[in-house]
DNA sequence: AGCCTCCTTTACGTTAACGTAAACGTAATG
DNA sequence: CATTACGTTTACGTTAACGTAAAGGAGGCT
C-alpha cells in the first residue's frame, strides 16, 4: 500500500511545523507533487524528510545534509570520478567519527557526574 | 607549569577567531582574568572553551552546552534536589543516546555507499 | 447559508552565532 | 621613531532556519 501524506500529517509525525516543511521545499530539499494546489507527499518524500531531520539533530546544516542525501544514489562515473567520490565519503566519515568520539567523551562525563550523584544521595540517606 | 594563554593563542589552537572567543565571554560562557586590559586565559578557561566547542560540534546550542558544563561541579543538595538533578542528567543522556543512534545509522549508510563505489570501481577497471 | 478545517501564498519578523569595520592603545623591533 | 604585531571597545551587518501574521480558496458538516 503506497499511501501518501498531507503536509500536516508529516508535520505531526515528526513533531515539526508545516512552515518548516514548506521551508525545506522552498530551499529545494523537498519537491512533493501537487494535486490541484495541495502538496502530496510520497513515502520517498517522507524518507527525505527523515534524513534531513536526522542530519539536523547531528548538527549538520541543511546544505551538508542535502549533500549527503545526494550521495545516496548508485555511484556512477569513470575511475577518476569514483575515486574523488570515495575521497569525499572519507571526509564525511572522518567528520562523523570525530562526532562519535565527542559523543563518547561527553557521555562518559555525564556518567561520572551521575555516579557522583548517587554517592552523594547515599550519604544523604545514610546520615538521617 | 601552570602556563596561561593569550586570546590569539587559543584562537589558533582551536582554529576559531578571536571574535568568537570574545563573543563567548560577552555571553558569559568564559571569564578570563585581565592583566591591564588584556585577557589572560588559564588552563581551566581553555578547558571550558574546549567543552563549548565540543558541544557545538554535536549540534548543541551554547546555552545547552553551558548548562551541561555547569553540571560538572560536585553535586550538592538534599535528596529532592539530587533526584531532580539525576533526572536532568537522564534526559541529557537520552538525547545523546538518540544522537548516537542517528550517528550509527548515518555511518552505516555512508559505509554501504562506499562499498557500492568500490564495486563500481572494480567493474570499471575490469572492463578496460 | 454559515461555519469549520485544512490548505495555499506572500511577506515581514526573529534569534543565534558570529563577521566585519572603525578607531584606538601598547610594546617590541628594525 | 616609525612600523609592525597584538590587543582593546563599540557598533552595525550577515546568514541560517525558521516564526508569525494576513488574506484567501476548497470541501464538508449541520
Amino acid at each position: 500500500m503506497n499511501r501518501t501524506y498531507s503536509i500536516s500529517e508529516l508535520a505531526d509525525e515528526f513533531a515539526i511545523t508545516t512552515r518548516t516543511i514548506r521551508f525545506y521545499e522552498e530551499k529545494g530539499y523537498l519537491s512533493p507533487r501537487r494535486e490541484g494546489t495541495r502538496r502530496i507527499y510520497t513515502p520517498a518524500d517522507r524518507t527525505s524528510l527523515r534524513l534531513i531531520l536526522r542530519g539536523k539533530r547531528l548538527g549538520l546544516s541543511l546544505d551538508e545534509t542535502a549533500d549527503m542525501i545526494k550521495m545516496y544514489g548508485s555511484p556512477r562515473g569513470n575511475q577518476i570520478q569514483l575515486e574523488k567520490f570515495i575521497a569525499r565519503i572519507g571526509e564525511k566519515r572522518a567528520e562523523l567519527e570525530r562526532k562519535r568520539r565527542d559523543l563518547e567523551v561527553l557521555m562518559n562525563d555525564l556518567q561520572s557526574v551521575e555516579d557522583k550523584c548517587h554517592i552523594a544521595l547515599a550519604q544523604v540517606l545514610g546520615s538521617e
